[in-house]
This record gives C-alpha cells, sequence and structure tokens, in this order.
RNA sequence: UGCCCGAUGGUGUAAUGGUAGCACAACAGUCUCUGAAUCUGUUUGUCAUGGUUCGAAUCCAUGUCGGGCAACCA
C-alpha cells in the first residue's frame, strides 16, 4: 500500500459561536443562501491577520454551502491604490487555491447593481459569479467586487434617507462637530427642511463646496449613549481622484454607510467583522432598517482578531519597517504579510491549519507564535524532499577511501512518503561536513564528531576521527577521518550501532549557493509591551546569508517544490512576491522557512 | 469618564446546568542511518466573592482585571 500523502485531506470542521449562528439560520431557513464576503481596504498588503478572517469567510461559504464574496472596501480616496488592490487577489487566490476557490464570488468585469423590483418595492442588488460560471476566461472576465462601484446606489440611498427626514447636511466645521458630538449636542441644522437638504447635498455632489464644509448626517440621536449613534456623518467632501471611479465623484460615504449598503447590495447574509466594529453595530442596523427594503437584511457578527507574538501586524508599523529599509520590502520573508509568507516557502495548506486551528471567540489575546511554526513543521514534514546540504563547511578527507573513486549512493526522497522514490548522491574522498557536528573538545552528551571518535555520515559509511589539522591561527581547516569500507547501507557491517548521523556533501559534486537563514524578527513575544519601541526589539540575527555546500540534485530544484536539507530545516527556492525576479539573470537562491526542532541546542545551552 | 465587550493550564481552545477535554509548549522516556518525525507518559486550569440549584466553567448579583469605541479612517 502507498502510502502516497494527501495534503488537500479535509480538515475536521471547525466549530465556533459564528458558525454555531450560521448553523442555526440554515436549520431555521432564514436564507436561501449563506453568503459571506471579506471585504479588505486596499490601501496595504494583506497579513496573518487576514489569513484568519480569509479562512473563517470562505471556510463558512465552504461548509455551508455558500458563497464569500471578495470586495475591495474602497470608500475613501485619498489612501487606497490599484497596487494594493491586485497584492490583494493576489493574496487571496493564494491562499483558497484548491481550498475555497470555487466559493469565490467574483462580477462580471464592469458590472454595476441592477435595478430590480422586489415586492413592489425598488431595489438594487449585485449577484456574485463564481469562476466555474465563468469557464476557462474566468481571470479575464472577472473582477472582486468593489464598494466604490456602488457609489450610484449608495448615493440614492442617501437621497431616500434625507427625503424620509432621516438624513440633513451639516455645515459646521470639523471641530465643532467633535465638540457637539462628544457633549451630546444637537447640529444647529439638524432641523433644516427636507428639500433644503435635497438641493445642499446635490450641491455636494455637485462639486460646490470646498473639502471639509458640509457632510451629510443621519438624524438618529444626539444624546445616544453610544457615540455612533449622535448624529454619525455619511457623507463626506473629497475632491480627489479614486483608484476605480476616476474623477467622477467628489463626495464619498464613510464606512458605516457604505459597508452595510454594499453588504445588502451583494446579497451577504453574514457580516464578519473584527471586535472593534461591535459598537457600530447598532448603525449597521438603523441604516438598513431605516431605508425599508424588500430583501432579507445582511447582519453583524463580531470576533476577535489575531494577534500573533512576535509578529508585528499593524500597517503603519509594518510600512514604517519597509521604508526604513529594516527589511527589504512587503515581501520580506520575515514579515507577516502574505506575500512575505508565501516568499519564506510556508505552504497555503500550512497557513489555513493554522488559521483555522486557532478558532473563533471573542476573547483578545496573544496567539504564541509556537502555534504557527507547528502547523508549518507539521505540513513540511509531510511534504518536503530531503536534501544533502551544509551550511557552514568543513573539509573531511577519507584516508582511505581511493583518490579519484566516486560511487553513488542511494539517498530517501522522503521517508513519509515512500511514493517521493529514491536518488543518488555522489560519495567521494574529499568531503564537507557541519562545523557544528565537530567539536574538538566535545561537551557532555555529544555524540557527533570528535577527535578519535565514530559517527556515521547518512546514506554512507561510518567514519572515525584520526587527525584534526589546523592552520596556523589553530583553527581546524580539516578533519582526516578513515571508513569502515564495510559499513555503507547494506554492507557487511552497516548495523553496526553508532549514536550520531551526520549530513554530508561531496567536495567535487557539491554546488555553491546562496542560503538565506531567516528566523523571527522580534525576540520578544510581544514586542511592543509596555510602550516600548519595537526596533528595540528587533531580532539582529533574524536573517543570516550563507554560502552552502549543496548536493547536485539541488540543481534542479523547483519553487513549487518544498525541501528539507536533512538535520537543518525546511527550504524553498527564492521566489520575491510579485513572481518576479531580484535581478535580470538569477541565480538560485534558498530561503530558510523554518528550522527543525533541536533538542540538543537547548541541551547544550544548558551546560 | 461614558458606552460596549470579554475572562477556562505557560499559549490557543472545547465542554451550550450533569466525569473540565483537545492541540501547542515544557518535561521524562521510547525509537531512530535526521538529537527531526513517530510512540508513551508527566506537570499545569474554570478571575474573585456571594447567590440560584440535587448539581454551576456554564444562570444571577457585585467586584477585580483586560480590551474596544468616543477620526470628515476602515
Amino acid at each position: 500500500m502507498s502510502n502516497a500523502i494527501d495534503l488537500a485531506a479535509p480538515l475536521p470542521a471547525p466549530s465556533d459561536f459564528i458558525r454555531d449562528l450560521v448553523a442555526q439560520h440554515v436549520a431555521e431557513g432564514r436564507y436561501s443562501r449563506i453568503h459571506t464576503r471579506f471585504p479588505p481596504e486596499p490601501n496595504g498588503y494583506l497579513h496573518i491577520g487576514h489569513a484568519k478572517s480569509i479562512c473563517l469567510n470562505f471556510g463558512i461559504a465552504r461548509e455551508f454551502g455558500g458563497v464569500c464574496n471578495l470586495r475591495m472596501d474602497d470608500t475613501n480616496p485619498t489612501k487606497e491604490e490599484v497596487e494594493y488592490v491586485e497584492s490583494i487577489q493576489r493574496d487571496v487566490d493564494w491562499l483558497i487555491a484548491g481550498w475555497a476557490d470555487t466559493k469565490l464570488g467574483l462580477k462580471r468585469k464592469g458590472a454595476a447593481p441592477a435595478t430590480q423590483s422586489v415586492n413592489g418595492k425598488h431595489d438594487f442588488h449585485l449577484a456574485p459569479v463564481l469562476k466555474t460560471d465563468l469557464g476557462p476566461q474566468a481571470l479575464e472576465l472577472s473582477e472582486p467586487f468593489f464598494a466604490s462601484d456602488y457609489f450610484v446606489q449608495i448615493h440614492a440611498y442617501a437621497v431616500r434617507l434625507i427625503e424620509k427626514g432621516l438624513a440633513f447636511v451639516c455645515d459646521m466645521t470639523p471641530e465643532q462637530t467633535d465638540e457637539f458630538r462628544r457633549t451630546g449636542q444637537a447640529s444647529p441644522f439638524r432641523n433644516r427642511p427636507v428639500a433644503e437638504n435635497l438641493d445642499l447635498f446635490a450641491r455636494m455632489k455637485a462639486g460646490v463646496f470646498p473639502d471639509g464644509t458640509r457632510v451629510l448626517r443621519a438624524k438618529i440621536d444626539v444624546a445616544a449613549p453610544n457615540i455612533w449613534l449622535r448624529d454619525p456623518l455619511l457623507y463626506r467632501i473629497r475632491h480627489a481622484e479614486h483608484h476605480h471611479t476616476g474623477a467622477q465623484w467628489c463626495i464619498y460615504p464613510m464606512y458605516d454607510f457604505a459597508h452595510c449598503l454594499s453588504d445588502y447590495l451583494e446579497g451577504i447574509t453574514h457580516s464578519i467583522c473584527t471586535l472593534e466594529f461591535e459598537v457600530h453595530r447598532p448603525l449597521y442596523d438603523w441604516i438598513l432598517e431605516s431605508l425599508d427594503l424588500p430583501r432579507a437584511l445582511p447582519h453583524q457578527y463580531e470576533f476577535a482578531k489575531l494577534i500573533p507574538s512576535h509578529m508585528i501586524v499593524s500597517k503603519r508599523k509594518l510600512i514604517a519597517l519597509v521604508e526604513a529599509g529594516l527589511v527589504s520590502g512587503w515581501d520580506d520573508p520575515r514579515l507577516p504579510t502574505l506575500s512575505g509568507i508565501r516568499r519564506r516557502g510556508v505552504t497555503p495548506e500550512a497557513l489555513r491549519a493554522f488559521a483555522i486551528g486557532v478558532g473563533v471567540t471573542k476573547f483578545v489575546s496573544v496567539t504564541d507564535i509556537a502555534l504557527y511554526e507547528h502547523a508549518i513543521r507539521e505540513d513540511l514534514n509531510k511534504r518536503a524532499l530531503r536534501r544533502l546540504a551544509v551550511l557552514r563547511p568543513i573539509k573531511v578527507i577519507i584516508t582511505n577511501y581511493p583518490v579519484g573513486q566516486t560511487e553513488e549512493l542511494d539517498a530517501t526522497n522522503n521517508p513519509e512518503d515512500e511514493t517521493a522514490g529514491k536518488r543518488k548522491v555522489p560519495f567521494s574522498r574529499e568531503l564537507f561536513i557541519e562545523r557544528d557536528d565537530f567539536a574538538e573538545v566535545p561537551p557532555p552528551k555529544y555524540f557527533r564528531l570528535k577527535p578519535g571518535g565514530e559517527v556515521r555520515l547518512k546514506y554512507a559509511f561510518i567514519i572515525k576521527c584520526d587527525e584534526v589539522v589546523k592552520d596556523a591561527a589553530g583553527h581546524v581547516v580539516e578533519l582526516r577521518c578513515t571508513a569502515d569500507l564495510d559499513s555503507r547501507t547494506g554492507g557487511a557491517n552497516a548495523a553496526r550501532k553508532i549514536k550520531g548521523t551526520i549530513h554530508w556533501v561531496s567536495a567535487a559534486h557539491a554546488f555553491d549557493a546562496e542560503v538565506r537563514l531567516y528566523d523571527r524578527l522580534f525576540t520578544e513575544a510581544e514586542p511592543e509591551a509596555d510602550g516600548r519601541d519595537y526596533k528595540a526589539t528587533l531580532n539582529p540575527r533574524s536573517l543570516e546569508v550563507v554560502s552552502a555546500k549543496l548536493e547536485p540534485s539541488l540543481m534542479q530544484a523547483t519553487p513549487a517544490a518544498r525541501y528539507q536539507f536533512e538535520r537543518l530545516g525546511y527550504f524553498c527556492v527564492d521566489v520575491p512576491g510579485n513572481g518576479k525576479p531580484e535581478t535580470q539573470n538569477p541565480k538560485l537562491v534558498f530561503n530558510r522557512t523554518l528550522t527543525l526542532k533541536d533538542t540538543w541546542a537547548k541541551e547544550a545551552q544548558r551546560s
């Protein structure tokens, strides 16, 4: 029987308070179809925190036979850019590929909400299309949803609110508005007649007023305990070019007004967001309920966002790290951005396992990065091809092995997956082994190579260290060893019990390549705890670049594969986040995703 | 300060009035031609005080601690 690994094997269906609610709604038949959405603002790159949200929203769509729309929440023209729209699409596609891509709700390029009549009421609706609906040209025919595609409809809703006497144009300055809202006072413009409001709002739209001079406000309750009900702003004037709508508009809806309506227009049933929007929920409901809408209304549910230890996730600080040159860019493999994570060699399966595994609650907590690293190791252990590589070489001469002789030894590609087969590795008289695998003065319990000691070379012979050759400065430059020539795998002495087995490469056959050894970016679990500057807790050894000696088969390394350099860690071929090489003639560069667990390092540190 | 939300081992979570369970981490052992993986075992928990109940992590009250909101950001 083959033990071929099934990396797409479904994880047990998660359960949490939101899914419980959705299940209940399904049982009640409350909606004809469950419909979620993932609504990033295109003003930065997606990061590990978004991965949790993506997995939650797409996971629900998956588990309940629903759809999850990708929507750009782009109502602030001064902050958003096309570059981010593209990176967001790329990252979402990467994370859900083969898992929930058939649940991804997109729209036909250029499509806008349709006007329709439901139960005699005027209504707008924009249904999703799935890649499977679009066929082979899905990519060219579709695009994500954009809140900015609904500006016409959102504007119409604003007009309707004015007509109902539930919104008014306010002429106060931003400072006055803040003051009045804080102290619970009514705006002097609150009771403007509907006709005047309509006229003023039309002129706002026409561009006759400068930025900041007027806003449209909801008329709710100036003294409500919840600030968000104290006549919140619905529209502001912004004479700015928008990345998606160009110069078409000079008034833009605020988040609270646009978001609930976007959800409604798309037929969203469960609008899932993070805890900080909890206090906005009454406003979300007020807007939708005030509009007298004919279809089922969406509802908002909140969960605690992911806060991983040893990382920084805030967009602003991520930008600062990039701009200060402390990392190489948005896709630096040390960053928790999805493009950085991808470049680091983490697979979507591993990220998903982690993002789903942490669960969904309303409890704010810091998730130990060990949980993340465990998910990565578990995934990579199953899939990685084993290879021999020496990061910090020291020369070994097998004195009793004939000069000029080479033999090809069998090596297992993946002990976790016998279908991965075997390969040949060349052995010869001169080898490299890891500097750490030799100790002239060995610490207690050291069972690697030491003067007069024996160690097994993986897949090859047992060798004994006869002589330590040093340079003038006293540094060890070469080890002269003899091999037990009968101890080769399959040989007469193969069964000899030797405590230590080390990796090696043949000096004549190995090739040199750059290997980037990445480690945690921060040394502290909470880089900013106690109000300290996160720059002070940067790990000075988060990146070390070495020129390593690699077994020849790695010359054919591919970006899609994952490798385990035996006894060292998991590595991948470096591919920048945008898919384009750093230079015109890229050389082979390997990134370390993660080390193997290292009990010995812990033991050695103890003594 | 006002309003809202939360609290289960070191960490993340489950138990939906009926045996506090799982994963990670740690530790000990097993196995090993990877000091990895595997396998076995161990340690550690219901924020506090009252109340309701035959029975409370769960319901109620009060307190404590933590978080969020109080942008013409999302």
